[in-house]
DNA sequence: CGGTGGATTCTCT
DNA sequence: GAGAATCCACCGA
């Protein structure tokens, strides 16, 4: 399994998915810089997904996923929170993995500065938008070579669970939630 | 063109 | 565990 984030991004959802897991995302925005390792992602698109926001075809808030794969899918949620996506498959197709959740590991202090807080930092789509500060304008940026990015750094290794994703009403039976149980725990998964 | 309902999080009980 | 906060894309009329 991967090594290359590229090829990586224009297979499967439901592969590249479980393959971001354990790569360190960073961001250098409003000139800090903040890294996560990714934990815990969710695919959506992929062959006709009635939980996908593309299933229903291109509108303005999805279009960014049915661009090419390696970019940012941004998107306000109740409309309070933001939550990232890594846009997956070729041009013209709708995928995307969720990003809800790492572990700080570079710009701590910033995250907490970000969150008023320093726990549970990460540990949401919501909450990794904001300590990371990516917003609505940074829909569409290229995660090689922009603010937002992949390092190309060794994955960190792991256990893999799938379970079904979270807070969707369609298409439940499909175990497209993928957690990195980092080595001891095992409570997390149903 | 108005009503509806989230790929959530926080606070309070 | 329940309920509120709070915006806008989407759907039906």
């Amino acid at each position: 399994m991967s090594g290359h984030l590229g090829t990586l991004l224009e297979g499967p959802v439901e592969e590249a998915a479980p393959g971001l897991l354990g790569r360190c995302l960073v961001s250098e925005i409003g000139g800090l810089r903040t890294g996560v390792v990714i934990t815990e992602v969710e695919a959506y698109g992929g062959d006709g997904d009635p939980a996908s926001h593309a299933f229903g075809g291109p509108t303005p808030r999805n279009a960014v996923m049915f661009g090419p794969p390696g970019r940012l899918y941004v998107y306000r949620a109740y409309g309070i929170h933001w939550c990232m996506n890594v846009v997956v498959g070729p041009e013209g197709t709708a995928a995307a993995v969720l990003l809800r959740g790492g572990r700080p590991v570079e710009g701590r202090p910033i995250m907490e500065g970000r969150r008023g807080r320093t726990d549970h930092l990460t540990d949401g789509p919501g909450k990794l938008c904001r300590a990371m500060g990516v917003t609505g304008e940074h829909d569409g940026v290229s995660l090689f070579d922009d603010v937002v990015r992949f390092e190309s750094r060794p994955r960190e290794e792991g256990m893999i669970l799938a379970t079904p994703r979270i807070g969707i009403s369609k298409a439940t039976e499909r175990r497209w939630r993928f957690v990195l149980a980092a080595g001891d725990v095992l409570a997390a998964g149903d």
